[in-house]
RNA sequence: GGGCCUGUAGCUUAGUUCGGCAGAGCGACGGACUCUUAAUCCGUAGGCCAAGGGUUCAAAUCCCUUCAGGCCCGCCA
């Protein structure tokens, strides 16, 4: 495969950085000396006018656009908070310096420059540039000035591109860094310790999803991409740190849509001597604290509904969500009406239900889900599809655990934790039993966490909460690819994805 | 897995209905211009119309296959 099947290099560029360099001129300098940022700039100097300031700036950045007049120049430069003009004139820099410029500055360059503030007659702040230094020479084309890079598919490939030319997604992304500061903050002021738990595992559990495989080379072991911290999360506690926390990448071998990508992002939080009661308050504190601190309100619109987080949100069970949208009563009825019920409304999996708890489950999951816009609690879930969730301290069949619900999308996922070990044990064995019948979502038995409940973890609480679709709910994208820097996408062009010679690509 | 839609120059796109020389703006390159800002003016180059096959005197346009992407549904937390 040639060069040019993957590379974007201008041969004109390629030219002139050959010219520079004959010239003497070092194209790609170690160091600048920035004393001043633009932003800093442009409010410091908020009240200029047309005299130059006093006082000299020095500041660096991305050449936007070049103007060109004849014995001056007009170019935008930008950095990582804003955009500012430079003016330059023959007069000032000498010929040799203004015809550098001319010659071999371009869009895309990477430039120092030192001068001093003013304000141009049309109003525009401006640095008056008293010397320049090229910091790196750009040998790919920019984008069109005015409408940008639009085309979704490279917005998502070449992300460097897509912030380079949009400041609307570099806006996503500075909120997404701010989410998960605040959210950190907001842990930290409480108390809750961080750590990180082994993305590679020997077992994976924590969720039901269908993992993947990779394989330790010195070890000639099967390893897991994670696909949930909780187990390791849970150890922890075992181990005595009462309340923790983990921002965990978690990775599902499941398919790719608006709401998935492969790899995402989760927070999980326990904290002993908690509940699930404990866990939907923390959630909800949690959340309003984000909305408040990004939005300046309670409130955000996101996907065309006006979303309240103001508190306390509604709470309600699963069989009153089944009630309320089904339009049925799980415990009215035996399994064969609710099956005939099931058939006759088309609900997925019907057929193959047997129990009440199922039923339960899938009649929430047909009729419950899309109606839950603003923040919504569903709790008490059936045992059947719940394994790290404590029994009901009194609802016979069901568990303690509950779902956070906003825009129809869930957002938060909590229990009262199961730590009494033989019932664990009882639960993964019937999942191990599921996986081995072929269900390639069910979990696999992890003697070592069992073990250690058999130590004794205290009552307490957990949530887990997807921070991919917070950050989807709190910049209104409605799609997870715009708010993950680099989403996961098929190798374009054939042969990048093979694997070198001689060596194992690392698949099972 | 199913449905709908998209792919034309570096970027943004017209042309596809109803087959008839592949067009424009920006960008690039050369030239003019000392307060412009989507600068302006003059000139030049740049295209295997996503890939492959078919129908036709003739295909960007019609048909088939493939690739990549978007949206919706299914599966999935």
């Amino acid at each position: 495969m040639s060069d040019t099947d993957n590379l974007c290099f201008d041969a004109t560029k390629i030219d002139k950085l050959q010219e520079l360099r004959e010239h003497g001129v070092t194209a790609y300098p170690y160091t600048f000396e920035r004393k001043d940022t633009v932003r800093e700039i442009r409010e410091r100097f908020a009240g200029i006018g047309h005299e130059k300031s006093a006082e000299e700036v020095s500041t660096a950045g991305r050449i936007y656009v070049v103007r060109q007049h004849g014995k001056t120049i007009f170019a935008d430069m930008g950095d990582s908070d804003g955009k500012i003009q430079l003016y330059l004139r023959k007069n000032d820099l000498g010929e040799e310096q203004f015809d550098l410029f001319r010659q071999y500055i371009d869009a895309g360059d990477i430039v120092g420059v030192v001068g001093h503030v003013f304000r141009t007659k049309m109003g525009e702040i401006t640095i008056w540039v008293d010397r320049f230094e090229l910091l790196t020479k750009s040998i790919c084309p920019l984008p069109e000035k005015f409408h940008g890079l639009k085309n979704v598919e490279a917005r998502y490939r070449q992300r460097y591109l897509d912030l380079i030319m949009n400041e609307d997604s570099r806006e996503t992304f500075r909120t997404r860094s701010r989410i998960i500061s605040l959210l950190r903050q907001f842990l930290f002021e409480r108390d809750y310790l961080e750590f990180e738990t082994p993305t590679l595992q020997p077992i994976y559990g924590g969720a039901n999803a269908r993992p993947f495989t990779t394989h330790h080379h010195a070890l000639d072991q099967k390893l897991y991409l994670r696909i949930a911290p909780e187990l390791y999360l849970k150890r922890l506690v075992v181990g005595g740190f009462d309340k923790v926390f983990e921002i965990a990448k978690n990775f599902r071998n499941e398919d790719i849509d608006t709401n998935h990508n492969p790899e995402f992002s989760m927070v999980e939080i326990y904290e002993a001597y908690r509940d699930y009661n404990d866990m939907m308050d923390l959630t909800e504190g949690i959340f309003s604290y984000l909305v408040e601190e990004v939005h300046g309100k309670i409130t955000c619109s996101f996907a065309g509904h006006d979303l309240d987080f103001a508190r306390p949100w509604r709470r309600l069970t699963m069989e009153e969500a089944v009630r309320e949208y089904a339009g049925i009563d799980i415990h009215a009825h035996s399994v064969e009406e609710l099956r005939a019920f099931g058939l006759a409304h088309c609900v997925e999996g019907s057929e193959s239900a047997a129990t009440r708890g199922e039923f339960l489950a899938l009649f929430f999951d047909h009729f419950g889900e899309k109606h839950l816009i603003q923040p919504t609690f569903v709790y008490d879930f059936p045992i059947e599809n719940s394994p790290l969730a404590k029994k009901h301290r009194e609802k016979e069949g069901l568990t303690e655990r509950f779902e956070l619900f906003i825009a129809g999308m869930e957002m938060a996922n909590g229990f009262s934790e199961l730590n009494d070990p033989l019932d664990q044990k009882a639960r993964l064995e019937a999942q191990d039993a599921k996986r081995r019948r072929g269900d390639l979502e069910a979990q696999m038995i992890d003697y070592d966490f069992i073990n250690a409940l058999g130590y004794g973890m205290p009552p307490t609480g957990g949530v887990g909460i997807g921070i991919d679709r917070l950050v989807m709910l709190l910049t209104g994208k409605e799609s997870i690819k715009e708010i993950l820097l680099f989403p996961q996408m098929k190798t374009a062009s054939p042969g990048q994805n093979e694997p070198e010679p001689g060596q194992n690509n690392g698949e099972e």
